[in-house]
RNA sequence: GCAGAUGGCCAGGCGUUCGCUGCGUCAGAUUCUGGCGGAGAGGAAAGUCCGGGCUCCACAGGACACGAUGGUGGGUAACGCCCACCGUCCGCGAGGAUAGGGCAAGUGCAACAGAAAGCAAACCGCCUGAACAACACACUUCUUGGAAGAGUGUUGUGAAGCGAAGUCGGCAACGGCUUUCCAGGUAAGGGUGAAACGGUGCGGUAAGAGCGCACCAGCGAUUCGGGUGACUGAGUCGGCUGGGUAAACCCCAUUGGGAGCAAGGCUAAGCAGAAGGAUGUGCGUCCUUGGGCGCACGCGAUUCGGUCCGGGUUGUUAUUCCUUCGGGUCAGCUGCUGGAGGUGUCGAGCAAUCGGCAUCGUAGAUAAAUGGACGCCCGCGACGGGCAACUGUCGUCGACAAAACCCGGCUUAUCGGCCAUCUGCAGGC
RNA sequence: UGGGAUAUAGAGUAAUUGGCAACACAACAGGUUUUGAUCCUGUUAUUCAAGGUUCGAGUCCUUGUAUCCCAU
């Protein structure tokens, strides 16, 4: 399905700025045992991703290691993905997510979270305020 | 062979493929895309404990505070770092550790124990004399059952108490009263304590004591020798000694402007201001008698490391200055990597290091670039096979940890190895 | 990135310039009570870790770890 099309990750398909992050943070969500998937609509028709590792996970060498599997995750699977939307990815606090573990619950957790986006917004609303 | 000591080095390797960030070049195109080439984390990049470069601010000075360092000589841009040496301590040794100036300027501290914890004595104890008592000896007088006196020797007492002596009461245990507990010498001994005013021996003495002597340890002065120096070797003399602690205050010597690349500079975009405070006086000069300008003093603000003195700048009646609160933006470029640079070699030096020559081009990210997959080799671990050398299979197996302006150090973390020199023990020739 | 502070029983605080780590709360055990509450008694500390100075360190010095705060 996506052996035509290049399996490329550049500066303009990533969250960079601090408000887009934060736009994020008041979407939609959903997680499991490995990772926490936050998506909201864009204007223009293209996919973006951002990664946030927290300092709990360990010292540097370990983050980049969790950002550079979620980067990896995502330019493996971003074709089956729709357009228009910013996903922000979080790992959870395990020291045995590997790649297949990420790729996995992103594939579930996004199929979930476009058909949350497509239904009746009644989620949207009751996460609002309690975030 | 085993056990160590010191110094240095490496930080899994190779290949294919999909990606990431700069650079060069070419093409399209107009600041993006593509092709090709080449580059892309460390010995600690870490902690941020010191020192410097660089940038901005400030750059009359003085006094007092404050911080840091502390053997000597050298190295360095500088250092709290490094090298060499000295002293002390540890180790059989190779070697290792060392904040290592000054307690003879002053102040302070030392719980408990101990007689006493700092300035020299007091106390216990030991000894002498006097006094009192008892006993013994011999003497004198009166006199012969004996008494009195003074003497010598021995013993006992001899600082507050269960003391001594006398006397009274009581069968006794004991109780009451009276008297007395004087003058010196000594620091040998006194359980303790981390630490106690030199140690051992002989002499000496009433008892003792560096009181004297010999040796040893320590201190001071001095002579000669070695060293740039810290210091050290040998000798002489002296009084015999004056404790410990300064990572206790402190003293001495040396030294220290502030802030930091989110420094600083440029461009673009965007917004909304509000409140409060700021004293004048004198002189000179110019013109239209009301102001302008300048100077001095005063006052306000700010700055000169913290305070004071004392300076600098600025404002002093208004399109100015200062303070506080609020609003907006937080985008791009630059600084940004060629520097106290790496490697090799020669020379100086014990070394740290320095100099000459040749050669190399070696990261620049910004929610922050080095990754994923596969194969082979290497190492490790587990389970098997084999007498052994070895070999088969498996592994979310592969130390600690990632630049953020740049260097020099220190400290801390670290799987597994390799090399060189040296030491001790055991064995063989 | 720069600056500052703290760490003591289960949680919260003391420890007067170095000399036996204290207090109330909680937990546990025992006692009082017919039972419970109250009350009384007792137990519970590697003073964040390692090293040093000192006769002796919670305290002084050095290094590290963790947490919190501030500026931009």
């Amino acid at each position: 399905m996506s052996e035509f099309k290049p399996l490329l990750l550049s500066q303009e398909q990533r969250i960079r700025s601090g408000g887009d992050f934060r736009r994020c943070y008041n979407g939609v969500r959903a997680g499991d045992d490995h990772l926490l998937v936050f998506v909201v609509r864009n204007e223009n028709k293209c996919r973006r991703v951002g990664v946030s590792v927290s300092k709990k996970h360990g010292n540097a060498v370990k983050r980049n290691r969790k950002k550079r599997l979620l980067r990896e995750a995502y330019r493996g699977l971003q074709h089956d993905l729709p357009q228009g939307l910013d996903l922000v990815l979080v790992p959870r606090q395990r020291a045995d997510s590997g790649l297949e573990e990420f790729r996995s619950s992103l594939r579930r957790l996004t199929r979930k979270l476009v058909r949350r986006l497509e239904s009746p917004r009644m989620r949207p609303v009751r996460t609002e305020p309690s975030s």
